[in-house]
DNA sequence: GTCTATATCCAGATAGAC
DNA sequence: GTCTATCTGGATATAGAC
């Protein structure tokens, strides 16, 4: 978009995601972020009009990278039960590796659903060909009847919840052992999908 | 605990249950939980020292009252597959009447895990009874093996997703008509643990 | 483009009358 | 207990020098 792509635009890009991820857009603090950009509030303001231009920038950015590329790999050709293998193991792997992610989206889409809704407009998400493959399955007598959005939105359920609910599933489950989560983060790459293909495959 | 349980003090704490749930800790203003209390703000200082105390107030009684009820009715002497079906279709019928609990509990845990992860323990979470449940299914031959963590994380995932995420699924489901996701919930009262319930059924 | 200094605003908290 | 008025700190945002 811009020519002039500077460092220092880009490191207070960087700076705001990180922030923004970890404490939201209430929470975070402009200071903070002139901080960790190694710059001062002034330069923000200069870059970037207002809190809520640098926030927008932040969650269309992250909204972009993380939310199409899940119905690209849903609307894809693979046959249904690889791509849901794929699928979950795909995106349990992004998601350990940008685990505060889900909960950033999901709580500002929450608080900000009409400002923000329109990029979800914009970005263009549909869900059609993954539920016309469900649908032709189920004819086919290959699985079992199901609705195509249930189905969507257990797949998407079993991925994110593990992530959006970490703090609390790593007490109760495992005594706050970070390690453990993880690894049971990594099982769960097969696990979850293992969990679905039982669910509506026809024995 | 307290003897004098006054209105004012109730009606506080209701107004700031709507505030803080709606709009999270960093979101809410303390003159709108007093406009909300039909009060002014000094008598919320009155009441409860600060913003923070009246803040644990209203968390600590929603986690203790949504919370703990999850693993009473999964450490319940129901069998299994009852126990599923019964579960998933009440506490989605709860979650219904009381959509912005989830991403409030999840969105603060994550925030100030530190400081609330004491009330977790507190109030004293444990999976055991369900997952030796869950082992002996599996040892008589009823049910295919799973780890109990699983299955546990999967049932959670699958009734509280749907109110997390609600804003996006509305809108990429449903082009955010508001009364066909009520339907959608609806449904998944028995969709839902009927998922659960067919993948780990052995047939 | 980048800084320091400052303006402006607003929210949490307190003082003190009734 | 409840109010009005006020203090105080902190956060966003701007002015203006370099």
């Amino acid at each position: 978009m811009k020519l002039t792509d500077s460092t220092t635009e880009s490191s207070i890009l960087e700076a705001a995601k990180h922030v923004f991820v970890l404490k939201g857009f209430e929470g975070a603090r402009m200071q903070e972020i002139a901080d960790e950009a190694g710059i001062n509030k002034a330069l923000l303001h200069y870059y970037f009009r207002s809190k809520d231009k640098l926030f927008e920038a932040v969650f269309i950015d992250a909204f972009v990278k993380f939310v199409p590329t899940i119905l690209i790999t849903l609307n894809s050709n693979s046959p249904l039960f690889r791509k849901i293998e794929v699928f979950v193991d795909h995106y349990i792997e992004v998601l350990s590796k940008n685990p505060f992610i889900p909960g950033f989206i999901l709580h500002e889409l929450s608080h900000n659903s009409e400002r923000l809704s329109k990029i979800i407009r914009t970005v263009g998400l549909n869900p059609d060909q993954f539920s016309e493959q469900v649908l032709a399955e189920i004819n086919a007598g290959n699985i079992n009847p199901i609705d195509p959005r249930e189905l969507l939105v257990n797949i998407l359920a079993l991925c994110i919840f593990p992530f959006a609910g970490k703090p609390i599933l790593k007490i109760v489950l495992f005594k706050n052992n970070e390690e453990e989560y993880a690894e049971f983060l990594n099982k769960r790459k097969h696990a979850a999908a293992q969990f679905i293909i039982n669910s509506i495959k026809k024995r």
